[in-house]
DNA sequence: GAAATTCTGTAGTGATCGTTACATATATCT
DNA sequence: AGATATATGTAACGATCACTACAGAATTTC
């Protein structure tokens, strides 16, 4: 009796069981989203590429916005997870950024149906205020990371503003990358003109650090 | 008989003469393209900005593409003159590439409400393949126009691929400068990244020059 | 078994999408 | 004036949007 089921995160599952896997559907969700972007995949289509029908999406997740949440979280953790990994690397600023850019250059022009990144361009020109200020969260934590370890080599006291700086280069290259590899530009394309911008990071990184002084 | 007269691309202008101007009609629909995308701004909003009612706005342009169609060529015509004018200065492949970058980084931040290049960004993530497939067009033209210029310094038979790899670096960077642009990215950040990147292109430049022999 | 709980499928909500049929208004041409 | 031509406003087209009310099905708890 209550006989405990490893059921997850609740306890013994009452109730009608689900016909359907979540996490599968995220899963199926983060591929419709990367590929064509929130606004142009409807929830039909969600619903159709799941295999099951709108109330059911919406009893596991809320809203639209509430499954593209979840399917961000996912990219996060995978293909995305990428960029806090190599901040995390030590090393000089130069080599960090640089492998900042050669990387994503690799991942976003990898899969031909998930070009570039999901945070970047998923909701972009989205009329979804919701997911757009989701969006612009990410984004911003994104940069602040960025800053927060650029700024261990380059603090604001001996180096001021040298970070945000190095850092909103590197945002913008990467928003150039993600925008390329979806407009069909290939990877080995992608993968040069990253090495180009990471020559130009080594030298911005070297006379900051004359500067700095 | 059916003497012409000059008025343009019509004769005597017969039947009921239009309400509304064309060309301030284009001017409009330009500006709401450009500050959200195409398939944010609903013909309805449209027609309501114009202060026109559908049926005209179909009688002039045809369709919503047409009337974007007509908005991207004036938009080419003022803000994104710039490319075309860059490309046909003199002078070394090096200096027209940093130029193209600062020049863009000015132009895609000067209006809070028109940030970014609509060739660029205008049409990103639209479920519209009539409207994806033109913009696709002008982004392979302008890409051929780089690479036509950068061929004048580094031609196909003495540095094969240099011409595209370089130009290719410029679309990324330029891509990259219209999204940060459109992520609200302040002109000061984006021009010190377009000089960031310019220096990665003059190195590159050089490199490429070596390698002439 | 009965009650309670949770999910599913059917069907439909009002809103908005791009687009157009149609009758009327306003102009020139003969 | 009458014919012709063009543009307008009203009103709607079918399609799709994100979302949900509701009843029945499937499970656990008592």
């Amino acid at each position: 009796m209550t006989a405990k089921k490893i059921t997850e995160g609740s306890e013994t599952a009452r109730g009608r069981p689900r016909a359907f896997d979540p996490e599968a559907a995220v899963e199926t969700a983060l591929g419709l989203f990367h590929a064509r972007g929130y606004d142009a995949v409807g929830v039909a289509e969600l619903s159709q590429a799941i295999g099951v029908n709108p109330p059911s999406l919406y009893a596991a997740f809320g809203s639209k916005q509430g499954l593209y949440e979840r399917a961000v979280a996912r990219y996060l953790g995978r293909e995305g997870a990428f960029v806090s990994e190599i901040l995390a690397e030590p090393g000089p600023v130069a080599e960090i950024g640089a492998r900042l850019l050669t990387r994503a250059a690799e991942v976003y022009g990898i899969d031909r149906m998930h070009l570039g990144c999901l945070v970047t361009d998923g909701a972009r020109n989205s009329a979804d205020e919701g997911v757009c200020a989701f969006t612009k969260t990410l984004k911003a934590a994104a940069r602040d990371r960025v800053i927060a370890r650029f700024r261990q080599e380059f603090p604001p006291e001996s180096a001021p503003g040298k970070a945000e700086r190095l850092a909103d280069f590197i945002v913008v290259t990467l928003a150039g990358l993600s925008a390329s590899a979806r407009d069909g530009l290939p990877p080995e394309a992608l993968a040069q003109a990253a090495a180009i911008a990471g020559a130009g990071f080594r030298v911005a990184c070297a006379e900051a650090q004359e500067m700095k002084a």
